[in-house]
RNA sequence: GCGGAUGUGGUGGAAUUGGUAGACACGCCAGACUUAGGAUCUGGUGCCUAACGGUGUGGAGGUUCGAGUCCUCUCAUCCGCACCA
């Protein structure tokens, strides 16, 4: 009988569905694994980067499996999202017929793949039943202060009438459309991350090992915590008049408060409320206000990209320590949403400082020692710094800041990049965010009994306004607390906010969905997930708001869990042609086509073999030909198996070719637990398997053929579960799969030992000797082998490593 | 600019953590079998050399009996952040 895949395939995925073999137990006493793969977004059709994704994650969970774990390894959709309804804009689908139908044809592509996920456990973000529980969520954290609502500055985009977030803007302008994005201010719903700034940041440590360095590198990068002073700077009495005695002193915040005697401008972002007050008040020159409102439409992004820009502004501030007056600028590389959007200028120890005055030749004043030139921003003695003279900066650091607490003039502060998260999108599919306004009560959220807000589903979506805005009647209710007219909110919520808490869905008994959103104790024995694999694109957006909606859940009392993931594998892309997939590029290669010409078990170990899972993976098709034949081997050689369990094996009586088969069966044996557990090199567990197989074919022991296959297919059953269920079922009845196959160790017992005989640290020639040969005897016979390197030569070291080389360091005589 | 990685044959990649570099696989070459083969099997395959031998892990130094692995410098590529005061 021939290897014929798709037989074998169909029959175990129709077994394994009646069996219900992979539905966790509800045993909450059990030792578990908690096992996931990122879940896709429902675009349509499955691309080898999900056949990749899915393939590393159902690897580890059939390995625990078979160790007796209590797994959970759970599949879902993250269903809300734009490609929803650019689809109804495009093909006039509406957004939920196209996302549950894009669904089930993709749960029949995972099907044939032949996961091992639990299908009870399965959802999609866009169930009502989802978004209910979700809302709840929102509720509680607006009771708790921490979702407020807020008008600020936003990318808006008009043609297509939506704000966008910062990564949809690019190069200024609008990723879909192209026109230029403008800032405009406007209300939308945020989450107060930066609350649990410090504890993001500092948890990190706890992730050390456990997660690739980089991602918790990029996370900290992104956090940007920064500690300095923030004081005030006191208007000059002309400068209050000039400014109708609306302001009297703003704050800015320095991390080099050692340099503060070196201050000789102050500059304001253009939105900075000081900046605007002179504009709209026409304060200013004309021309000089127009061009600071052309600053302040630009973005951050495309202001980064213009030279430094900066204009008077005509008052003057008093430094908190020499009294001086210093003059007020406003300038384009000043950021509004950072430190206040005010700075204290100190050209002669800041780049950007530095250039903006030379530019607008404004004094430069040196206050530390060290470096040929100015802007010079290393460390050394403070000069002409009042009393801080001579002090090293960094402790003047310090010093400063305390004689400014004790002065009360400022204070110590720590600043972060992180911005709080903007969660409002002005989109149809999307969660509603649960709030009414209400002329009489303001912002009210809906009561808990009438979650969830669900969508309407007669909406016009054109790709113009928002859809929900435009709903003739949705939005139109009655204020849960006094009960009069009110209107709904008609936002949603970004889609991130879903993929923040799916981990604790899955682990919440199915049985508790309706009631519960999250189960504590379901989530506390499941969580945190202890391996989560997934591309690194989310390495800050996902994985940093997951982290923090744990804190916050956990905080509100749904479970006790700190971290989310305990441990993440960040796949590579799968490239071909040197490029990553993609439809426009047109170097795909379909799974389905994959699957149907080979088989899964084919694709699973291609997939797995060809690179280790952390890096990017060239495809080749010739490559997924030698995995074919590989499955193909093993399967041809199941015939030369006799016994129905593990022999006892007499190694005595073994050949050579049987011995060195046995030590290549139990060397992969051995690296197995290492691979599934450490370090998820499927391709050396596979090449060990290979290596095994070519071994195992050079000899003829029936036995030996039996232990071989017995444990190869033990082995091999999380990257080729099929193939391998197949014939472990006709071989062994599955007995091989039960617990954990023990190492022997006399298969490693040597009769003699190979030594390579290394002149200088060359390798000459090799020696066999016993093993329990003495050094002495081990050099002898080395030094008989080498003779003829050793001519004329004076040995001035020899160096002999166990079981592996000698080594004779020699000169000429 | 800052931060993080990566660099090994024609290709994907191994190397027990300082001990025989190139496992395993693809490709290629030769042969066998076959009506045929893009099937299967056998052998070969880093580079230079007719050979002895030499040489070889981006490059240059260093430590060591011994370096892909450790140290210093350097080059290249990729990724992330990007005027964060």
């Amino acid at each position: 009988m021939s290897y014929n895949p798709k037989e074998i395939e169909a029959k175990w995925q129709q077994q394994w569905e009646a069996e219900q073999a992979f539905e966790p137990s509800d045993s909450l006493s059990q030792k578990k694994k908690y096992i996931l793969s990122m879940f896709p977004f429902p675009s349509g059709r499955l691309h080898m980067g999900h056949v990749r994704n899915y393939a590393i994650g159902d690897a580890l969970a059939r390995y625990y499996r078979k160790q007796d774990y209590n797994v959970l390894h759970p599949i879902g959709w993250d269903a809300f999202g734009m490609p929803a309804e650019n689809a109804a804009i495009k093909h006039g689908r509406h957004p939920k017929e196209w996302t549950y139908s894009n669904i089930d044809y993709m749960r029949k592509e995972l099907g044939t793949l032949g996961l091992s996920f639990s299908k009870t456990r399965e959802f999609a973000t866009c169930d009502p039943l989802y978004t209910k529980h979700e809302q709840k969520f929102i509720i509680e954290m607006f009771q708790k202060g921490l979702l407020y609502r807020e008008s600020t500055t936003v990318n808006w985009c008009e043609s297509c009438h939506t704000v966008l977030a910062n990564e949809q803007v690019e190069e200024g302008c609008c990723w879909r459309c192209d026109n230029p994005v403008e800032l405009k201010e406007m209300p939308g719903y945020y989450l107060d991350i930066i609350r649990y700034a410090d504890e993001l940041l500092e948890d990190l440590a706890q992730l050390e090992g456990k997660w690739p360095s980089q991602v918790i590198t990029m996370q900290r990068n992104w956090i940007g915590k920064s500690q300095g002073l923030a004081f005030d700077f006191e208007l000059t009495e002309e400068s209050k008049a000039k400014l109708d005695g609306k302001f009297d002193r703003y704050e800015v915040f320095t991390t080099r408060p050692d340099t503060i005697y070196g201050v000789t401008y102050s500059a304001l972002a253009p939105e900075h409320p000081i900046t605007k007050y002179l504009v709209e008040h026409n304060l200013l020159e004309s021309e000089v206000a127009e061009k600071i409102k052309a600053i302040a439409n630009m973005s951050e992004v495309e202001r980064a990209k213009q030279d430094k820009e900066g204009y008077s502004l005509g008052i003057s501030v008093i430094h908190p320590l020499t009294g001086e007056q210093i003059p007020v600028w406003t300038a384009n590389f000043v950021l509004a949403s950072y430190g206040g959007g005010a700075v204290m200028a100190v050209p002669a120890h800041d780049e950007r400082d530095y250039e903006f005055a030379t530019k607008y030749n404004l004094p430069i004043k040196r206050v530390i020692e060290g470096g040929e030139e100015l802007p010079y921003t290393g460390s050394g003695r403070l000069i002409e710094s009042d009393r801080f003279s001579c002090v090293e900066n960094e402790e003047a650091k310090i010093a400063i800041i305390n004689y400014m607490e004790e002065e009360g003039k400022g204070k110590g502060t720590t600043n972060y990049k992180l911005r709080n998260w903007g969660v409002s999108r002005q989109r149809y599919w999307g969660a509603p965010i649960p709030f009414v306004h209400c002329d009489e009560c303001g912002l009210v959220p809906e009561k808990f009994e009438n979650l969830p807000v669900a969508l309407p589903d007669d909406v016009e979506i054109t790709g113009e306004g928002n859809p929900l805005e435009n709903h003739p009647t949705w939005k139109h209710c009655k204020c849960p607390k006094c009960g009069k007219d009110a209107v709904r909110e008609t936002d949603t919520l970004d889609t991130f906010v879903q993929s923040s808490w799916y981990q604790f869905r899955y682990a919440t008994n199915p049985k508790k969905w309706e009631e519960v959103g999250i189960d504590k104790a379901d989530a506390d024995y499941w969580l945190g997930v202890d391996q989560y694999i997934g591309g690194i694109e989310h390495a800050i957006l996902h994985l940093l708001y997951a982290r923090f909606f744990t804190k916050v859940l956990r905080d509100l009392g749904y479970h006790d869990i700190d971290e989310p993931f305990q441990r993440l594998l960040t796949q590579g892309m799968v490239l071909k042609d040197g490029a990553k997939m993609s439809k426009s590029k047109g170097n795909t290669v379909d799974p389905d086509a994959l699957v149907d010409k080979y088989g899964a078990d084919t694709a699973r170990l291609f997939i797995l073999f060809a690179a280790p899972p952390q890096k990017e993976l060239e495809w080749n098709d010739s490559a997924v030909d030698g995995a074919f034949r590989f499955i193909k081997k093993l399967y041809d050689r199941s015939g030369k198996v006799t016994g129905k369990t593990l022999p006892e094996i007499d190694q005595s009586s073994l050949s050579k070719e049987s011995k060195l088969a046995r030590v290549k069966v139990y060397e992969a044996l051995q690296k197995s637990a290492d691979v599934y557990e450490h370090t998820f090199a499927f391709n050396t567990l596979i090449a060990a398997c290979m290596e095994a197989l070519n071994a195992l074919d050079k000899q003829d022991n029936t036995d030996v053929w039996t232990e071989g296959m017995y444990i190869m297919l033990n082995l091999l059953e999380p990257i080729i579960p099929h193939v391998a269920t197949e014939l472990s079922e006709k071989l062994f009845g599955r007995e091989n799969f039960n617990g954990k196959i023990e190492v022997k160790d006399e298969v490693f017992v040597q009769e003699s030992v190979m030594y390579v005989v290394m002149i200088s640290g060359k390798k000459r020639t090799e020696i066999e000797v016993s093993p329990d040969a003495s050094n002495d005897e081990i050099l002898a016979a080395a030094k008989e082998a080498g003779e003829k390197w050793l001519q004329n030569m004076q040995i001035v070291k020899e160096i002999v490593v166990p079981n592996k080389l000698v080594n004779l360091a020699v000169k000429p005589v």
